[in-house]
DNA sequence: GCTTGACCTTACCACCGGGGTAAGGTTCAA
DNA sequence: TTGAACCTTACCCCGGTGGTAAGGTCAAGC
């Protein structure tokens, strides 16, 4: 299977952790990726351990963790002193987060709800829609 | 109650739309709110409706839509030739959207959870959401 | 009249997580 | 040797917002 000759280049990094090669740049800008080797005319050298990390990252994008997040992840992944509450507890703020932003999306899909559902949506101007938009329940004159 | 003397400058017009000055500002250059009178100074001047185009855009972003939806709704709003169907399905498009970024969260959620649920979160490394973002399912070796 | 402070102006840079594009160097196979 | 595929750095773009800098204006107090 693995018949893959080590070290390889940015593409084929890219293409095994199907992440854009302009990305893996920017993660190693980012220090989510600590520096490559570079061959004698400069260009990136990766290890199967650096594609490993980069498709961790992968993973982790995928989850929604953030850029800052993934740092820390892979701090912890690569630090055998972890403790898994220290992992843990990253996990946890982000589905606390990731349930405040899908409460707050529903909220608005709510609202939306019941305005959509007012609204006749033909061929007359009048709408209920631009009409909560507008606020007309505060000015009733307007 | 309106004993405003109108027109009102900026900060006046940021403090009633509750929308910050320099977002007014952008808001202006985006094209959703026409430009304002100036002063002979060039200080910028807004009429009462123009702090209702304000309240406007405010309501709108508080329902998510984005500036592109917001500018249409803003033309469909001072369009009295509109019809409620046009504007129905802006918000019918939007309520797609959010649906689906909602859906895309709730699904990290899921993973995020099943996660969580197998870490026991102490002080030993061992950690089955560094295993999972790890990819540990498809190299059982590693 | 002058100072002070609040307000206004434009113009720039930052964030995040990318996408694109340009201008050039390298590698490899035909 | 040439051409294609690959690599390099460096820049601009998106959305939506915050900040900051350097300057002009206005109104009130002395």
């Amino acid at each position: 299977m693995s018949t893959i000759a080590w070290p390889v280049a940015i593409g084929m990094a890219a293409r095994l952790s199907d992440v854009s090669a302009k990305m893996v740049r920017h993660y190693e800008a980012l220090g989510l990726l600590s520096p490559v080797a570079r061959t004698d005319s400069g260009y990136r050298q990766y290890s199967e351990s650096d594609v490993r990390t980069l498709q961790f990252i992968k993973r982790s994008r995928t989850l929604g963790f953030s850029m800052a997040e993934i740092a820390d992840l892979v701090g912890l992944w690569h630090n055998r002193q972890r403790t898994s509450a220290s992992v843990k507890q990253i996990a946890q703020k982000h589905v606390l987060d990731l349930s405040q932003r899908i409460e707050a999306m529903q909220a608005m899909q709510r609202t939306l709800a019941s305005l959509l559902d007012h609204c006749h949506g033909d061929e007359r101007p009048d709408c209920p829609i631009l009409d909560d938009l507008a606020g007309s329940c505060c000015r009733p004159g307007v």
